[in-house]
DNA sequence: TATTTTCATATTGGTAATATAGGAATTGTG
DNA sequence: CACAATTCCTATATTACCAATATGAAAATA
């Protein structure tokens, strides 16, 4: 039941950019040095923010990242699940699984169905604004 | 982000001797063949179960498994925590993890640790009981 | 003693996570 | 143009963990 290390660092990889730009491009040098990550390591996380369109990249000399939109449009869950794939904390209830044929009889499945609702209800209130300006989580 | 199938079988495993006992002991043959687990399998994680007093065990013929409590005392949380170990979401947050250098200046912590709060609150809220009571769960 | 059952540990096989390596393509600058 | 800085792409090594089985001992009862 953990976050993978992608998915954590795909996160400090937004709010670094999102705090150090003001709609310049950013190397991965210099995340690289400032989040204490290799930056062969970063270049995969990058590279998947970059194809999923939540980054801007620019190539060669002065080259870099940028955000594609206001840290305010990102939710931590829209980031998390674009790195870790899908978050359903157990397979069945992913959104490609195939019906399981114990299901209308599973007395677990609406725990889980709750668990499911409950985590991603939390993760999608979140965005990297709130997090940037320390807003207060309540829980 | 998964519960692993240990944990999620330790809870069935769990439901069906509350559903299937009244007081007296279920061998694992039938829980194995009512939840379709191999023996071998459910060996193993009903040894957790005992170790951890969450079951009393009674060896030799017409022996078996029974609760040690009634269904209202386990919460989803207990016997996956005792199942699973802890479940934060990320190591840093684990009961007995080493301070973490970054801390306090750590800009995600204060999301993981919502986030751990949310999971930990929904899953220390059902009980036994209130799955086998199909009540609804109100997210 | 024979049977049924729990108990304990080791081992296997598979799969995913973490991280690095090596080099190709692109771009701005002197 | 040559060069340096940078992104981009694919492959690969290593480790760690998960799921499941194997083997056999120990205990209880009739």
């Amino acid at each position: 039941m953990k976050i993978s290390t992608k998915g954590r660092y795909a996160l400090r990889v937004m709010l670094d950019i999102a705090q150090n730009s003001n709609g310049e491009f950013i190397s991965l040098r210099d995340i690289s040095q400032r989040q204490e990550v290799s930056m062969k390591y970063l270049e995969m996380i990058i590279g998947i923010l970059n194809r999923g369109n939540f980054v801007q990249s620019q190539r060669g000399k002065d080259g870099g990242y940028r955000l594609a939109k206001s840290p305010a449009d990102y939710t931590v869950l829209s980031i998390l699940t674009l790195t870790e794939g899908d978050l359903a904390p157990i397979s069945c209830l992913e959104d490609l699984a195939p019906e399981c044929p114990r299901a209308t009889d599973c007395l677990t499945l609406p725990f889980w169905q709750g668990l499911n609702k409950t985590l991603k209800n939390y993760m999608g209130s979140v965005t990297l604004e709130d997090i940037l300006n320390k807003k207060t989580i309540e829980v």
